[in-house]
DNA sequence: CAACAATATTCGAAATCTCTTATATAGTAA
DNA sequence: TTACTATATAAGAGATTTCGAATATTGTTG
């Protein structure tokens, strides 16, 4: 029996499945400030044609992206402001855990200055 | 050469692995409100223990989310509020989605009827 | 101690993901 | 038409993920 909540849950691990990877985040943070073409994208990350069009392809698969061709090239965009504003979130939440992973770093130096 | 911008990225693709299967959303969802054990987990997920298990064993290895021992029960909460935050701006992305996704299938709808 | 309860880990098979290489498609220009 | 440019897709190997079954660990109780 399938409900609303499961389907959710599929969509959002889904959501989460297409971001799942560094290359995919690039591309998004690469679209942060407006469109961009392939070749500029394939440009600015320095990775493979194939490689890059395969992770717009997840992308694109997941409605995270839009595409418009205009004449022999492909311009990509964001499709809605709330993904940056998810990867916004995450910059937060990586500052906050990042904070507390040096204060425990420094913990474990303290103690094992004590030691010595 | 790894920078900054990348050890960034890879953090998050990997948060955003983490999340990416329905049952992990599901548990997480169930912390929303304070912490939980292993056991009441399973009985509200309706799922195996080892797979119950297994997923818990992601989510920790991701610092998502913290366990406390008691007796011999292990209790299970979110580590970071900005967790719940994500999955908040989540919801509202997916009902602005699904928004769309229904009225491009009433435009269909309008069209198929107006082919009649 | 033995038996039990709660949870974690290991193992192996099936499914999924990622990359590179090769090829296909579509628009443009000569 | 042929050649070229930009992008997409297919195919296959290797890595990773997921699940259930079995087993291990740890704390409790009698």
């Amino acid at each position: 029996m399938i409900n609303t909540q499961d389907s959710l849950r599929q969509f959002k691990a889904e959501f989460f499945q297409a971001l799942a990877h560094p290359t995919r985040i690039a591309i998004v943070e690469q679209l942060r400030n407006g469109e961009l073409s392939a070749g500029a994208l394939i440009e600015r990350l320095g990775i493979e044609q194939a490689n890059a069009s395969q992770h717009l392809a997840v992308l694109r698969a997941k409605n995270i992206v839009i595409n418009r061709k205009t004449r022999n090239q492909v311009f990509y965009s964001v499709r809605h402001p709330l993904i940056i504003e998810v990867l916004d979130i995450m910059r937060r939440y990586f500052h906050a855990h990042m904070s507390e992973m040096v204060a425990t770093l420094k913990a474990i130096d303290k103690v094992e200055k004590i030691r010595k």
